[in-house]
RNA sequence: GCUCCCUUCGUCUAGUGGUCUAGGACGCUGGCCUCUCACGCCGGUAACAGGGGUUCGAGUCCCCUAGGGAGUACCA
């Protein structure tokens, strides 16, 4: 048997974090069996489904590199099939109409609500055979008795009685057709093997398998993987900021550091922390996803997202980060150092892209102001002597690398009697604002010789002015 | 309310009756390295929800309780 898995979200709004993951999940198992993957959009809810929000998760399934073989396929380009079985499934007796109003839906509700019971459908119109002209909304006749069995390769073994279950709407007044007929139909017209879905899921299975018999098709097996939660153990929602996938890639993400996260999400392999994408598809299975539901970590995120930065050749990280810089005016490619050295000063110094263009910001443009307690520290009288011993020896300076500046940088420091950081430490707040860049040497031959005399120049007068002002 | 699900460090997890005085990772923290920051390295902190069983022996099996969650729609 072929496995064929599919994601089937609804586009009432972006691709989130726990959908990704599952869209993940069932990635992985397909491609880990030499399986298809299918996207499937339900849209059957005319009312909340917009063509925005199918576009954010095409883009969001683009971005972390989730590529389905098949689709995507809309469920409201099908309601001629799905009419069609609900026609069969009506001609065998197995679905009726019912006209029951929701007024009187409304008071059976509050009835049984009161005597503790569940609320569900009395099947007032089972056998009632109500005129197909008139009104009415379609009921599929789930069996009165026995059990269902979910044979769940997550959860194991689950069942329900059928004495709970009650007869569910199958295609509204209007005419179209509800969520459980359509899954049902559309997995098995698709050849579902593996329903890899969410949590939510769990409780409408049995319902999907009672219709699914009576369509004479075979079940699929069926996985519920956990739902996230949110950094503070609540169900993850706009208030714990980036759910959306996009707004990761916003927030200088790595589409591989989101994936290895999600992936780590209530799956594990032994110790291991970092999976390649090779290495998931090889090591991953859904009978190791566990049951629990797991709170999103974002210190976690954001340490894998640094190791996938500092690992990843920087030329990669140069084109990722390049938008970033443009988001703060710059533009890498006019004038300025080559943005690849500049990744390669700031690899193990940035958790984000975003933060990586913060930090580089100043090889590329002047500063605005320093940074008040870099200034205070280290823009002071004694580093006056300092800043012009090392501005002379600067300005002799031809050979504008990273080793003669250092060399350069030691000497003045060595000549002044002093330790190398109360030279490299004026000299850096001195070019760059602040108090931490990379290495002296790299960051003054990064800045250039220009631009380092010159805010040199700056920075003495900042501690003229200084002076002047405390006298 | 009812049905179903879940429960190991703050968080992600390892653990499938004895090797668990419970391992790893993130975080936090002490130190080393050092021109700053970071990286790296060494160390520390911290958990089997509670109670009953079963067993020679339970984090691991069973039951109960508590706490969380999902569903209970003419949403998906």
């Amino acid at each position: 048997m072929t496995v064929k898995t599919r994601f089937a979200p609804s586009p009432t709004g972006y691709l989130h974090v726990g959908g990704a993951r599952t869209a993940l999940f069932s990635w992985l198992y397909a491609r880990k069996h030499g399986g298809t993957f299918v996207l499937r959009i339900e849209d059957t809810d005319l009312e909340r489904s917009t063509t925005d929000s199918v576009n954010a998760i095409l883009e969001g399934m683009t971005w972390l590199g989730l590529e389905y073989d098949e689709g995507p396929f809309y469920q409201t380009r099908r309601f001629d099939r799905y009419n069609e079985v609900i026609e069969d499934l009506l001609q065998r007796g197995l679905a009726y109409r019912c006209d029951c109003s929701k007024e009187r839906l409304e008071a059976l509700r509050e009835e049984q609500m009161k005597h503790k019971q569940k609320p569900r459908y009395d099947g007032h119109c089972r056998n009632r055979h109500v005129d197909a002209d008139a009104p009415h909304v379609i009921r599929f006749r789930n069996p009165m008795e026995g059990i269902v069995v979910v044979d769940d390769m997550i959860r194991g073994k689950v069942a329900y009685d059928n004495a709970e279950l009650d007869d569910l709407i199958i295609r509204r007044s209007d005419g179209s057709p509800t969520y459980n007929l359509t899954v049902v139909v559309d997995d098995a017209d698709m050849g579902i093997t593996h329903v890899i879905r969410g949590d939510d899921h769990l409780n409408n299975t049995p319902r999907q398998i009672n219709i699914l018999r009576a369509l004479g098709k075979e079940p699929p097996r069926y996985a519920h993987v956990p739902m996230i939660l949110g950094d503070d153990g609540a169900r993850l929602s706009k208030r714990h900021g980036a759910v959306s996938v996009m707004q990761y890639r916003e927030d200088g993400f790595l589409p591989e550091a989101l994936l290895n996260y999600l992936v780590r999400l209530g799956w594990s392999h032994g110790d291991q922390e970092v999976f390649s994408l090779d290495e998931m598809i090889e090591l991953f299975d859904i009978e190791d996803v566990n049951k629990a539901p797991s709170s999103f970590n974002t210190d976690k995120l954001l340490w894998l997202n640094q190791h996938y930065i500092k690992q990843s050749d920087p030329k990669h990280i140069a084109h990722l980060l390049s938008p970033h810089m443009g988001k703060l005016g710059i533009d890498p490619a006019e004038d300025g150092p080559d943005l690849v050295e500049v990744v390669e000063a700031q690899q193990e110094r940035a958790k984000t892209l975003v933060e990586m263009a913060e930090i580089s910001a100043f090889f590329y443009k002047e500063f605005e102001e320093y940074d008040a307690k870099a200034a205070k520290k280290h823009l002071r009288p004694v580093a006056q002597a300092p800043l012009e011993r090392a501005r002379e020896a600067l300005e002799r300076l031809d050979d504008w690398r990273p080793e003669p500046l250092h060399k350069a940088v030691a000497d003045v420091a060595d000549a002044l009697d002093l330790n190398m950081g109360k030279v490299a430490q004026p000299l850096r707040v001195a070019v760059s604002g602040r108090a931490a860049t990379p290495g002296i040497d790299v960051t003054l031959y990064l800045v250039g010789k220009d631009a380092t005399l010159r805010r040199i120049d700056r920075a003495l007068e900042h501690i003229r002015q200084r002076a002047a002002a405390s006298s």
